[in-house]
DNA sequence: TTAAAAACTGACTGAGCGTTCAGTTAAGGA
DNA sequence: TCCTTAACTGAACGCTCAGTCAGTTTTTAA
């Protein structure tokens, strides 16, 4: 089990940085010391590589959010849901790469013919999209936040932030230097 | 100089729908009727193919908000970052694809490696941050926006806008859904 | 009309890469 | 200790695909 670990973690961060079809069993191999045919025995092909790790993500960013979820109490919804944009934003931290794998192409790609791979980036998402219209909902009981749709403006607050983690990683603009911004365009928009 | 275009068509086509590596010579070849050797009479390698699409696109896109900024009058500047929010979403109709482009990794991984690729992308998101900010100066001048950083706020509008359009195409969430709500943000936000 | 240049062709090449498989080594149980 | 199963190996295979090149056709200009 040392080397199926190993494999994982290895194939984990190339498909993340580099991509699907750019990565080449032949790096993961050489990465861990691993020898290419027991990549193949540990998993079918490389598709199936790919989907584990999207599975173990999926995951853990479920069991990251439900900690989160439980662990901390906030004073009303408004306060926890410009916690949740900093915690989404400094989640790239810990979860590392594996946000790249989210902002690829390749991955919806191969959602549209594979149902499994679908399911795990829906559930991702709506993980998401969840934990922000439950903040929305728990301020609007207590007054924190106004009179607007819960589900689609949780969508709308997570699509900008997803944004600018993305044009971050993608090496275009700043996000921390937006991060105030962000939180008051938050703020204005659950008012 | 037939062929050339056609050439540039399919490709642009092919690289926008179904990603840089995952499309081969072969196919535009065969959607051209060009054969695969005259397709590098006209084009160093792919990676120039590839280049010159998204030089193209860069200056179809400037031209377009140029003609965009002249023709088109507004009441005030609230009014007019609501109607670029709009045109943004419907440039999918005439721009069509190309956007997809826009929303790979490959481009930025080559960007990190390629300055003329970077100086595409950079144009062609500056492009878009600056007609937001010019519009927002022009509501703060008239009264319909309030006191917000221009520049930083029309980042956050565009990052909005556009990441919506990424779920739309990624086949995630329905960008139509959202538009009402879209809109209700960046007035807030712009409040 | 003719010669030179430009455009175009498609069979071929060779490197790259996912996958296989016959065989070896290590682990676990009796 | 021996047997069985699981884990692992790496050479070999077959296919794909970007790129080449010697030759043909078309265009241009004199």
């Amino acid at each position: 089990m040392k080397k199926k670990e190993a494999i994982l973690k290895a194939a984990s961060h190339l498909f993340s940085t580099k991509g699907f079809k750019e990565t080449h069993m032949s790096e993961i191999s050489a990465m861990t010391g691993a020898a290419e045919g027991t990549i193949f025995y540990h998993f079918k092909n490389k598709e199936e590589l790919f989907l584990t790790i999207l599975k173990n993500f999926k995951e853990s960013i479920i069991l990251e959010f439900e900690h989160y979820k439980t662990d901390k109490k906030f004073d009303n919804g408004l306060a926890m849901v410009k916690d949740i944009v900093k915690f989404y934003l400094h989640l790239e931290g810990p979860m590392g790469e594996n946000f790249l794998l989210l902002h690829r192409y390749e991955a919806y790609v191969l959602a549209r013919i594979n149902p499994e791979c679908r399911e795990n980036l829906e559930a991702i998402y709506n993980c998401f999209v969840d934990i922000f219209e439950y903040a929305i909902i728990k301020g609007q009981k207590d007054g924190s936040i106004g009179d607007v749709s819960a589900k689609k403006t949780a969508m709308i607050i997570f699509a900008m932030v997803d944004a600018l983690m993305r044009f971050n990683t993608f090496g275009l603009y700043d996000a921390g230097s937006l991060y105030n911004e962000l939180i008051m365009a938050c703020k204005k928009i659950l008012s």
